[in-house]
DNA sequence: AACGCTACCAAGCAAGCGCTTGGTTATCAA
DNA sequence: TTGATAACCAAGCGCTTGCTTGGTAGCGTT
């Protein structure tokens, strides 16, 4: 929970937006430059993986949308699997830092529960974290050692997760609890339309909450 | 969809097999008989979309499964696409007519919950419906007018759900605790593995009712 | 002026893809 | 015996794919 990662370094402070978030992780290493050629490449390439999946999307795709041709992109990355891996890098290190940042913000346990559910429906849904749904959508897409370099950045994550929800309320099994949250969560980018229904991401956040943890511990 | 030797396994409750039921909906012209060449490719299709995607199946790989040239595959389809169509077309309609063996079974409305759950994890997890997790996966690989005509069938899938849900407790909204319990479930093929962990599908299933159900209702 | 570096282009290769074509075999009814 | 039909083979076509190669324009440094 203490952050002792390049953000808690460079100062961030608790309700600084994104743009500064994404500034201090750059600045710290952990984040690509979004304004470098590189950078502009992973956002493409995590917009179009979002649209059409990683199969569907060819190199010429990700090259096009940054204006270049599809060979100058290996410049850049040695491979298109590459690319996935490091937008999934990339992801899951803002997707922490701003929980981090969310959940600290909050006093009570039922509170940082639902922090944590805002948020990561923000990911999937809002522009909060480009790309974040790719992460469950994708996975298979990834090469094993790929697997295994995303998952050890995942699992600070995860960790987050399930302190908070142990903290919250009386789960059994804080993991299991997170595993059904996060399929239930990350099935929503299949159905949730904020303008179709009229419910926003806050009301969403709320009756999950209310859905997971009825008897309302804390 | 189910192959002649998968129903042993599975038909350990009371009630008609899984053998039964296929040759009920074969008999209606519901499901291609599984020991037709047809049948075959449909279960053999299922099988790779399932382990590989459908984007990284190829038509040579179904082919050499059941033993028979690529081009072949095309007197029996007219295209890729439409094998993965008629595989979610008879995954739909089987899974349907198994849940509905299931909830009638049951007398209260807590037991036809139960039911339903335990019903989708098996279909997910054991081998009682080959190919029901590509309903969810692969929902994207396939053509708008393809997607429509499985999800006229699928309706009275979920329109089941929607009933033992809205009779089980006092779900404000069943259709978005569907939703959420679709998620929920459709994910745990991501991680749950019996083995590993000491939890039988029914223990399963008795957890998730109870985070999903806490105040029991009925 | 010469260098080194980043970012890119132009062209295309080898492999794999879905699918087509024309023909062969086995089965079975009339 | 003939003819129809289902099931399949053998060969390959046209296209797309990820990726490679060799070269160049621009820029800052020395």
């Amino acid at each position: 929970m203490s952050g002792s990662n390049a953000v808690a370094k460079s100062g961030a402070k608790s309700g600084a937006g994104s743009a500064e978030l994404v500034q201090a992780l750059v600045a710290g290493g952990e984040l690509t430059d979004p304004d470098s050629p590189r950078g502009r490449l992973l956002n493409a390439a995590a917009r179009l993986f979002v649209e059409k999946g990683f199969a569907r999307t060819t190199v010429r795709d990700i090259a096009a949308e940054v204006g270049i041709l599809s060979g100058s992109i290996f410049h850049h990355f040695r491979s298109k699997e590459a690319i996935l891996c490091q937008v999934m890098r990339e992801v899951t290190t803002f997707a922490r830092a701003r929980m981090e940042q969310a959940v600290t913000r909050e006093r009570s346990p039922r509170g940082r529960l639902r922090a944590c559910i805002l948020c990561e429906l923000e990911a999937i849904h809002g522009r909060a974290v480009p790309g974040f749904t790719i992460l469950v959508s994708e996975w298979r897409s990834l090469s094993p050692e790929s697997q295994k370099q995303v998952l050890r950045l995942r699992e600070g994550y995860e960790q987050l997760w399930r302190e908070v929800l142990a903290d919250a309320g009386r789960m059994d099994d804080p993991a299991l609890a997170r595993r059904l949250l996060q399929g239930a969560l990350s099935h929503s980018y299949n159905w949730y339309r904020p303008k179709r229904q009229g419910l926003s991401l806050d009301e969403l956040a709320g009756q999950v909450l209310s859905l997971f943890a009825r008897q309302g511990a804390a």
